[in-house]
DNA sequence: AGCACGCCGACT
DNA sequence: GTCGGCGTGCTC
């Protein structure tokens, strides 16, 4: 026999082995091996077993580390999709969606067991039914029947011995369902006893029951479907995910929730904890490769049926998947910035319809592509439009910050302060928000126009006041603080540009009397900071908390009546075709913090372009009249979602190398498309220079997303590589910078 | 990826 | 005449 082998390479090509005799009871698709590959020994995965090779001289596979394939089916197939669609090496694909601490295959030799899954009379059922056509996987429920009361459980191999079976029989009874790997033997009556955390249960809105019925309903039927909730801040759409996740235990099934790595927090994992009827496998990015490799092998034997977790757990080896959480899909975090460059979302989809479960995606400002799907018929809307327990939606008020009243150098409007003066007043508090850390945004030059940049990025640093230097926020380079200009020796260089820590400083000037707090990755950046400091606003130690992206999300503070965004404009001068969407998620997210407690919520929105429709349908929380204004601009210029994309960044040292090699790539692309397929570029990036490497891009754009792959798979086996030369490639890019 | 093979320039 | 640069191509 023979065995295709994918290995961890960047190629394209599954390598034909010999299976030895020793080794044939222990290989299925799905199994890790060690191959002999060169003159050295490597890991692989077997993808398929054939009979035949079209090579005469073969390896012969070496070893196979586990008792049981790593891989499930169904994640195979998965990760053939993402090779094919994010045009990703397999092997590539396959390395990066394993944990770590797995891969050092430690662990899965020593104290394997099984333990049945159904009752005994059950087990007795599907005994009958399989003794004709597998009789040694009956043989097996034959031997467990029998001696069901051993203390010693059911030790894998001692198991295949006395059933005289083979482990792909067992493998095959584990991957049914019916048994589970375990590590130890802790069986009571057949079947693992769980301590069950109490749960109360809330009642539900109307909104939120039928919401859950239709989930519920869908569970019932066994079949793929995809749900986009879409449900204001505030609305209780982690309630329907509990209430759903408790309906697939009840009918015996697993679930995947992924979160935005940021909302992996101790009290949202705590909330599940309590709730969920089950053990809850967590998967964060902070464990350790070992406390991975347990979660996963947990996960693997069906120990653990309900995962929590960021972006790759949506690779989770949950067995008899029926539920799918992506809660915040609209989130960018969901998408992979390297190799392979996935959006967890969408294998959200992909893998649902593999394991025909229902898919449940979740959000307040859903993602264009996701509510362009819902016209499609491919998702179906469900809509949360009241808070729970009936709170109002806060007030929206939009400053126009060019008036001559405003000084926009002084971070808040009178309007603005006149608000923050009453919560002082009331005993209640305030959140600002502003997306940049730092004192001042970059330093400029009036005798001769220069910034202050970067020795290795594009981008102009950023005056940092506590530290008094100057920071480059792409590659961290630090520098002090220049009296004279770098460029012409002028004697005076202005600051230009607001920052999180002027904001604070200007705040504190205003009300002195007043604590602010200060969250951004510089304060929060030491270990238990970010919870200590979150843990001291709740207990009122400040009364004002002025902060980035990182409180924009999930925060829920009772207390915190007013919210003031500094300066809307920020994120819609982003040079990017998804500013107004962002601006509009962003604003409608910070909105969301204000009132979440007896008294209503103020919000007020700072900008120097109030007429904005992003701005305007944020202010009115009218994510529908957003959506339609926003859809019509995507399908005059053809955008996503009306169109697919593939990005291309060239990168390298020597900017001559880069732009010509982005030239050479654009001129094969614009000689291989076919109709309707639009080539944009080379220009140089956003950022065209990070981390002293110049960045040159090109698109290719169109309505098939098959047609484009074709053509990028054509160009790049074409163009010839040039020494020094990266070229990262991009379907569905999220970040054009 | 990583490593061998191979084909042109500056050296004992 | 040889050492070594790195461009090309293959690995079951």
């Amino acid at each position: 026999m023979i065995a295709k082998v994918v290995l961890e390479i960047p190629v394209e090509k599954e390598f034909d082995y010999i299976i030895p005799d020793r080794l044939k009871d222990k290989i299925s698709p799905g199994i890790m091996v060690s191959v002999p590959f060169r003159n050295k020994t490597v890991r692989g995965y077997v993808i398929s077993l054939s009979k035949v090779s079209r090579l005469k001289e073969l390896k012969e596979i070496k070893d196979v580390p586990d008792e049981f394939p790593i891989l499930t089916k169904n994640i195979l197939k998965l990760a053939r999709w993402i090779s094919d669609y994010y045009l990703s090496p397999i092997g590539i694909v396959i390395k990066s969606l394993l944990p770590p601490g797995v891969r050092s295959n430690k662990g899965w030799r020593k104290n394997l067991y099984v333990t049945p899954n159904l009752k005994p009379e059950e087990l007795k059922n599907v005994l009958k039914k399989i003794e004709k056509r597998s009789p040694k996987q009956a043989s097996i429920l034959h031997v467990i029947l029998s001696s069901l009361n051993s203390a010693e459980g059911f030790e894998i191999n001692r198991l295949i011995s006395s059933a005289k079976a083979s482990r792909s029989s067992l493998f095959s009874l584990i991957s049914k369902g019916h048994l589970s790997l375990i590590e130890k033997s802790p069986l009571k009556e057949g079947k693992i006893i769980f301590d069950y955390p109490k749960s109360s249960e809330l009642t539900l809105t109307d909104e939120q029951e039928y919401a859950l019925s239709k989930i519920n309903n869908a569970l019932d039927k066994e079949l793929f479907k995809t749900f986009l909730i879409k449900g204001v801040t505030g609305s209780g759409k982690t309630e329907i995910y509990l209430n759903a996740i408790n309906s697939a235990i009840k009918k015996d099934k697993g679930a995947v929730v992924l979160v935005p790595e940021i909302s992996l927090t101790p009290q949202t994992i705590d909330r599940f904890r309590q709730r969920v009827k089950e053990p809850l496998a967590i998967l964060h990015s902070a464990l350790s490769a070992g406390e991975r490799s347990h979660q996963w092998k947990q996960i693997r034997s069906g120990k653990a049926r309900i995962v929590i977790g960021a972006r790759s757990a949506i690779f989770s080896p949950v067995k008899n998947l029926g539920l799918i959480i992506v809660d915040e899909e609209h989130e960018k975090s969901y998408k992979q910035e390297e190799q392979p460059r996935y959006n967890a979302r969408d294998l959200a989809v992909v893998r649902g319809k593999l394991e025909k479960a229902v898919v449940v995606l979740g959000s307040a400002t859903p993602s264009l592509e996701s509510y362009y799907n819902v016209s499609k018929r491919k998702y179906s809307l469900l809509n949360i439009n009241k808070r729970v327990d009936g709170r109002a939606l806060p007030d929206i008020e939009v400053v126009d910050m060019r008036s001559d009243r405003q000084n926009i150098k002084l971070s808040c409007s009178q309007e603005l302060a006149g608000e923050i003066d009453k919560r002082i007043a009331a005993g209640e508090q305030s959140i600002l928000f502003l997306n940049r850390r730092g004192f001042s945004a970059s330093l400029i030059c009036p005798k001769c126009g220069e910034t202050i940049k970067c020795k290795s990025c594009s981008i102009s640093m950023t005056y940092h006041r506590s530290k008094n230097m100057l920071m480059c926020h792409l590659c961290g380079y630090q520098k002090r603080l220049l009296e004279i200009c770098p460029s012409c020796k002028g004697q005076k260089v202005f600051q230009i540009g607001l920052g999180t820590e002027k904001v604070q400083h200007h705040i504190e000037k205003l009300f002195p009397k007043t604590k602010v707090l200060r969250m951004d990755s510089d304060t929060t950046s030491f270990k238990g900071a970010h919870k200590k400091l979150l843990t001291e606003f709740k207990h009122k130690k400040y009364q004002i908390m002025v902060g980035t992206q990182m409180i924009a999300k999930g925060l829920d503070f009772p207390d915190v009546t007013l919210v003031g965004i500094i300066f809307a404009d920020l994120s819609l001068s982003f040079p990017d075709f998804r500013s107004s969407e962002t601006t509009f998620q962003l604003l409608t997210q910070a909105a969301g913090r204000a009132g979440r407690g007896s008294v209503p919520g103020k919000v007020i929105i700072q900008t120097c372009l109030p007429g904005h429709y992003s701005i305007k349908s944020a202010s009115f929380q009218n994510y529908e009249a957003f959506a339609e204004k926003e859809l019509e601009f995507r399908k005059e210029l053809n955008y996503p979602p009306f169109a697919h994309i593939i990005n291309f960044v060239i990168s390298g040292k020597f900017e001559k190398a880069v732009s010509k090699q982005a030239e050479k790539l654009t001129f094969l692309l614009k000689k291989h498309i076919e109709p309707g397929i639009n080539v944009l570029g080379p220009c140089p990036c956003a950022i065209s220079r990070s981390k002293t490497k110049f960045r040159w891009q090109v698109m290719i754009k169109g309505k098939s997303v098959s047609a484009l792959h074709k053509c990028a798979r054509n160009v790049l086996a074409k163009l010839k590589k040039s020494k020094g030369i990266a070229i990262a490639v991009d379907v569905d890019p999220l970040n054009l910078m």
